[in-house]
DNA sequence: GATGAATGAGATTTCATTCAT
DNA sequence: AATGAATGAAATCTCATTCAT
C-alpha cells in the first residue's frame, strides 16, 4: 500500500535493533530454562509463550520454527557457559591441579546453582532434532577442550596420571552433567558443600589426591 | 442365569499361558530398546508396533496403556539387569577392590554391549510419567545398594578412601549411564578396550589405584 | 476333514438345541439389563461378555453382530414385558377404571421393581441403530394397544374423559418410562408406595378421580 | 527478563472479545442441537465441526475437551430455557391454574417448537459424563421449582388436588420431556394443536378440570 | 510487531469384528 | 462351542505452524 522500497532499504534504526536483540535474549533465556528442564518434547511453544506472557504465534516473529528457537537457546546458553569457564581460566593462575580444581568447581557451581535447568543440553544429543546435533557437538567440543588441555598439562608435569584421557574426560563430564539432578533434592544450605565434595571427588579421576578445600 | 462353576476347570491351558508370556516378553524387549534409545516422548506406539510388525492396536491386547507398557518394559529390563549384577557378585570372591572392579566391569559391559538402549532408564526420572518415578527410584535403589556395600567394605578395610560416599556413587553411576552414549560411536573392536578403560578409571573414584588389567 | 454332508444333514439333537436356547436366553437377559441401563453406546460387547464370564468373541457364535444382539435383547425383554401385561389383563375383571388401574400398576411395578434396567428400551428410538427402530416401534404399538383399548372402553362407558386419547397415552407412557429413573433413588421400602402414588396420579390423566388404594 | 506491565494496557479489545463471544455462542448452539438430538455418545466432535464447517481441532481453541463443550452447551441451553419460563411467570397474572397452564404451555412450546433438540438434556443424567451430572441436576432443580411453587399455590387455595406432589411433578416433567419426540412426527400444522392438547392433559395431573381451550 | 483464529498431521485409545485353533 | 489373538476404523486430544488483521 505504501512504497515498499522504503521499507527494505531504510536501515532499521539502532534503537529498534537493540530492542529486538533484548527481546530475543528474553525469549532465549526462558526457552533455555524450559527446554533444559523438561527436554525438547516436554515443552510446547505454548509453554514458552506463556512464561513470557506473549502469544504463541508471536514467537514466530523471532524464530521461524521450534527447532530454530531451540537451536538458538542451546547456543546462547552454551556460549555463556563456555565463556564463563574460559574467563575463569584466563584469570586463574597456578598448577594444573589448582586450575583444574577451579574449573570443575566453577562448572559444578554453574550447573547446580546458576543453571540447574541446563542439564539436558549437554546430556545427550539423541534427544534433539537432527539440526541441533552438530551445534551441541561443537559446544561440547569447545567445552571439552578446556578440560582436556588442563588434564594434559597435568599429565605432562607428572601431577596427573590417567588410564585414558578420553575416558577420564567423559566421566568427568557425565558426573558434572548429572550433578544438578541429584543435588536438586538437597536443601540449599547443603548444596555448596555438595559442590565441594563433587569437585574433590572428580579430581580423583585425574589420578590426583583430593585437594584440601580448607574445610 | 446359573453361572457354570467351570472357571476352575478352564484354567487357560499352560501352553497358551506360556505363549502369552513369550509374546509379552517380545513386546517388552522391543519396547525397552526403543524407549531406552529415544525416551518416552520420542517413541510412539506406532513405532513399537512397527518394530514388532503388528498393528498399533494389538499392543492394547497386552497392555492397557502406553504408560503401562513402559512401566513393564522398564521393570523387566531393570530386573534382569540388577539380577545379573547380583548374580555376578554372588559368584565373585576377593577383596572389595577386586569385587568392585568386577561389578563395574559387568555393569559397563551390559550397558555398552548388551543393552546399549537402556541408558535412559537409569538416567533421570523427570522424563518419565509419574507412575514410573517410584519404580525407577526403586530400581535405582537396589542397584545402588550393590555398589554402596562394596565401597563401604573397601573403606572399612582401608583399601578405599573417598571424600563422600554418596558423591562417589553418584559419579560412578553417572559415568556408567552415559558410557553407552559415547562408546556407541567407537568401532566394535575398540569397545572391549573402552570398557576396560572405563572400569579402571572409575576405580579411581574409590580412591584406589588403577588395577593392572593385563593390558 | 470329516464328511461335511454329515454335519449339515444330521438333525441337531434336541438336547443340544435346548441347550443352545438356554444359553441364548442367558445372553439376552444379561444384554437387556446392560443395554437398558447404559444405552447402546454405553455398553461394549466386552461388558456383556464379562458379565457372562465368557470371551467376547464367543458372543459371535450366537449373534452375528452387536446390532443383532441388541435387537434380540430388546425383542426378548419387550416380549416378556408385554406378555406379562396381557396375562394380567386376561385375568383381571372389573370396570375399565379398575382394569386400567391394575395395568398401570403392573407396568409400574415391572419398570421400577423387576426391570429397572429397561427404561431406555421404550424411551426413544433415536438412540438405537436403524435396524432396531421398527422393532421398537412394533413393540411400542402392541404395548400401546393394551392401554388404548382400556381407555377407549372407559370413555365409551362414560367413566373416563380425555382431551385427546393419543396425548393421554403418550403422557402415561412417558411417565411410566421415566419412573424407574427417579424412583431408583428412593430407599426400597418407599418404592412400593411410590408405585401406588404413580398409579393413582396417572389415573388422573384419564380424567378419573384417584382410586382409593386402601392406604 | 523485565516483564512488561502492559498486561493492563492490552486488554484484548472489546471488539475481539465480542467476536469471540459470538463464535462461542455459534458453537454452543450447534453443539446443543446435536447433543440434544443424538446424545453424548451419538455425536462426535467431527460432527459438531462439520456442522460449523470448521476443522475438528478448531473446537479445542474454544473448549478444552468434549466434556467442557457439552457442559457449556447444556448450561447455555438450560439457562435460556429456564429464563424464558421465569420471564413468562413474571409477566403472567391470574389464578394458580391459569399460571400453571401458561407455564406448561410455554414449556411445551419451547420443547416442541423452539428447541426440539433439547429433549435429552432434561431426560436423564446417566447418559452424561460425571462432570455434567451436577449441572444437569441443578438446572433440573431450578426448573422444577417453578412448577412446584405453582402447584403448591393451587393446592393451598383448593383449586388443585394431588396424590403426591413429587409424583405429580415427575409425571409432568416426563411428559414434557418426551413431547418433542412424538410430536416431531406430526405435520407442522398440527403441532400447535398438539401443544394445546398436551397442556390441557397435563393440567389433569394437578387434579384440575380441563380448561376450555376454545376448541 | 503482535496476536487471535484456524488447521493438518499425528498421538493415544476404544471397540466391533474376524480368524485360526 | 469357545476363545486368544489380532486388527482397522474411528474417536478424543495435542501441537507446530500459518495467516489475516
Amino acid at each position: 500500500m505504501s512504497a515498499p522500497d522504503d521499507i527494505s532499504t531504510r536501515p532499521v534504526s539502532d534503537r529498534v535493533q537493540r530492542k529486538r536483540g533484548r527481546r530475543i535474549q528474553e525469549i532465549l533465556t526462558a526457552a533455555a530454562e524450559l527446554f533444559g528442564e523438561r527436554g525438547y518434547d516436554g515443552v510446547s511453544l505454548e509453554d514458552v509463550a506463556e512464561r513470557l506472557d506473549v502469544a504463541k504465534s508471536s514467537l514466530y516473529y523471532y524464530f521461524s520454527s521450534k527447532d530454530e528457537l531451540v537451536t538458538a537457546a542451546i547456543e546462547s546458553l552454551g556460549d555463556e557457559w563456555t565463556s564463563r569457564l574460559e574467563d575463569l581460566l584466563a584469570r586463574t593462575e597456578g598448577t594444573p591441579a589448582q586450575r583444574l580444581h577451579a574449573l570443575i568447581h566453577e562448572h559444578a557451581t554453574i550447573a547446580v546453582h546458576d543453571y540447574p535447568a541446563a542439564l539436558r543440553l549437554f546430556l545427550e544429543p539423541r534427544e534433539w532434532p537432527d539440526a541441533q546435533h552438530d551445534r551441541i557437538k561443537e559446544l561440547r567440543r569447545r567445552h571439552d577442550a578446556l578440560f582436556r588441555r588442563l588434564v594434559e598439562d597435568g599429565i605432562d608435569d607428572g601431577s596427573f596420571r590417567v588410564i585414558d584421557i578420553d575416558t577420564t574426560l567423559q566421566c568427568m563430564h557425565a558426573a558434572l552433567s548429572q550433578a544438578p539432578l541429584w543435588s536438586a533434592e538437597l536443601p540449599t544450605r547443603l548444596q555448596r558443600k555438595a559442590i565441594d565434595n563433587l569437585t574433590d571427588t572428580l579430581m580423583l579421576l585425574a589420578g590426583h589426591g583430593a585437594q584440601a578445600t580448607g574445610r
